[in-house]
DNA sequence: TAAATAAATTAGATAGCCCTAATTTAATTC
DNA sequence: GAATTAAATTAGGGCTATCTAATTTATTTA
């Protein structure tokens, strides 16, 4: 059996080569996680005995199938959960993944199915990441950022990149949400800032870090 | 804060003292625990220390004010988190206290008031024990075993006094659950057996650690 | 390429929670 | 009351996951 931390781990090596992370490095994942590069290389010596992940200096961390079936488990759990939270607990969308986080490790067979069902199948999490089904199946994932729409053109939000409560509370105040359709009106040379307006009212301006930080379609 | 392993004995405390134990000495909770005593005499410093419990080699081991208010809520959350299980995910009864047993540990303020109010603020766990509410309140407790019922006299089962698999298990095979009427036929004398008759149809004979582990009213 | 910097690894510790074995203290029993 | 048995405690470790400080190995940069 693996212990909750060999499942942070997996979990982020996971995300790390889900981002595109070409070399999963024990520094990337001493950052990823905020904690001391040394204790990662104990780890990553541990994962690989357990033949969870392959380490090699030159490639970095990759995960095995078999690694990689326990951190899609995680991730189908944590965002199972993080629907639970908001749909019938009524959680916001900012707090939802702390709580998430402790509740993916909750061990049991059937659990992530028997919520799957409850929850009636979703797709998307409340942050508009895929859920994986009992099969491992992710839908597909948006990766058009809000900075690369022309001006003029209308896209809907798909999803957020940055989860961090700070831009999650920013969003609830401009009441963007998944969905929310966003028309680009100007994009501001000088610091690539952008003006935009949300459904049919309002009209902002809004940062480069802002609109790299929203996925849209 | 405290840890999950110093919450588990806080609530092994608990329990042990709800069972009118007199004096929970190292020994009994080590019992009741499944550890080394040697090990329990090394938390109960490090509670004492904490001022979550009082030690005392005449008196044994007491909740302070404070170790009762964390004691009661990992129950409240034990019990509330079973109902869920088994009315929204659909478990039976006799393995929604593992799956609880980690739930429990969950930590963040609100959620067990809002579980609570999502479920519809139920009084019973799925065995009878009673729910404490927001303000550590806790309904009355049946304490009358079914071996004390008279023959002749019809009763109901309000709990389970022992909640293990094995035995919730046979009490589904026998149909009997919380609620279900019981009548009392026949006792007998040379090992302490009954006659029981379970609703309108079924008559069988249950023995004495049977009609010792069922609470009735 | 040699020097400087950064990354990876090793060495050595610590904290939490558990264990076995030995010892001390208390409770029984003869 | 002395001997025996049981309970509580202490001593000494083990394992996991973390850290800091040193060292080794790679990568940059001048
Ligand atoms: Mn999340
Ligand atoms: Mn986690
Ligand atoms: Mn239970
Ligand atoms: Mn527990």
């Amino acid at each position: 059996m693996h212990s909750l931390t060999e499942e942070n781990y997996l979990k982020a090596i996971y995300r790390l080569s889900q981002k595109g992370l070409d070399k999963i490095t024990p520094t990337a994942l001493a950052e990823e996680m905020s904690i001391n590069a040394a204790s990662v290389v104990d780890m990553i010596r541990k994962l690989s005995d357990k033949k969870l992940i392959n380490y090699d200096k030159q490639k970095g961390a990759k995960l095995t199938a078999q690694g990689n079936k326990i951190a899609l488990d995680i991730v189908r759990k944590h965002r199972l959960w993080e629907v639970f939270l908001l749909e019938k607990l009524g959680y916001s969308w900012d707090v939802v993944h702390e709580i998430a986080e402790q509740l993916e490790h909750i061990k049991h067979e059937e659990l992530a199915d028997r919520l799957d069902k409850f929850l009636g199948y979703p797709e998307y999490d409340p942050h508009g990441d895929p859920i994986p089904n009992a099969k491992g199946e992710i839908p597909s994932i948006a990766n058009t950022l809000l900075s690369e729409i022309e001006v003029g053109k209308t896209c809907q939000v798909t999803a957020v990149k940055d989860t961090s409560a700070v831009f999650l509370q920013y969003l609830e105040q401009l009441s963007i949400k998944i969905g929310t359709k966003i028309k680009v009106l100007e994009k501001i040379p000088f610091d690539a800032s952008m003006a935009v307006q949300i459904e049919k009212d309002v009209k902002t301006t809004v940062s480069k870090k802002f609109a790299e930080s929203l996925f849209v379609s």
